[in-house]
DNA sequence: ATGGTAGATTGTCTA
């Protein structure tokens, strides 16, 4: 089973890339960010056409969170189980094929010390504690999604330059290593080494052009899913077509 | 300190 996580930004702006995609690798299951539409208004039909089905969970303009799958997708939650209407839509959680499959669009914080990046981390907080209420360790857990954060040196393009910058801080590697502690493996890591590759790219300041990026887009899965890992990878060819995503697909690939 | 780009939307907000 090929499992991605792309961060589209707009998925009905994307639509025609992401479909040329999942036709061209053959993914099982595809975890999609940043749709920003309403889930009236969400393109549903040229994923049904291509014999995927999908769960989405968006509101207008802002965040957005789909799993695009070509097996069943049961017990959908969306949102976090307190959460009220009013709640910007970043997680949409399901099961597919035995694996419990957690989609997420982690608040970016947008400038330390204000109310947002206090948002991201009490959210990263309210994350760890419902996998510590609804999954066990012993059962196939998989989290992904543009997680915000770039977890150690190796992804970021420059230490100096993100040294105690905004999704490199100690505050949220720490925020976010607590929610790993809960038991997962990041199988970028696992399957790559050292390796420093991106996979996310600033529009602005030429970033692509001298691939200047981070990889804060994340496939992180429990130890049974973990050992079951073949491969994991970061595809960039969608960051270089026309009109792209800021982000690219990681894609892992278990044997499942 | 500011601006550089992009998307949804149409006056700004978010990233």
């Amino acid at each position: 089973m090929k499992v991605a996580t792309w961060n589209v930004n707009s998925i009905r702006l994307r639509i025609e890339s992401v479909i040329d995609w999942l036709e061209k690798t053959g993914t099982d299951v595809l975890c999609v960010q940043e749709t920003k539409v309403e889930d009236g208004n969400f393109p549903l039909e040229p994923f049904t056409s291509a014999g995927y089905n999908v769960e989405f969970f968006g509101q207008k303009s802002y965040n957005g969170v789909a799993i695009i799958s070509k097996h069943d997708i049961t017990d959908v939650q969306k949102g976090f189980h307190d959460d009220d209407d009013e709640q910007p839509k970043r997680l949409i959680a399901a099961n597919v094929n035995r694996v419990r499959i957690v989609n997420t669009y982690i608040p970016n914080g947008t400038e330390l010390g204000t109310d947002k990046f206090t948002f991201k981390l009490d959210w990263l907080q309210r994350l760890r504690h419902m996998f510590d209420s609804d999954c066990n360790l012993n059962s196939k857990v998989l989290l992904c999604g543009d997680f915000n954060v770039a977890m150690d040196e190796n992804d970021v393009w420059s230490v100096p330059a993100w040294t105690g910058k905004l999704h490199f801080t100690l505050t949220e590697r720490a925020a976010m290593h607590y929610v790993k502690q809960w038991g997962f493996a990041d199988v970028y890591r696992q399957q790559n080494g050292d390796k420093k590759e991106f996979s996310w790219w600033n529009y602005r300041e030429g970033s692509w052009q001298k691939d200047q990026g981070l990889r804060i887009d994340h496939i992180w899965v429990s130890p049974s899913l973990a050992e079951k890992c073949s491969a994991c990878w970061i595809d960039r060819d969608p960051r270089g077509g026309d009109k792209p995503s800021d982000h690219t697909p990681v894609v892992a690939e278990f044997a499942i």
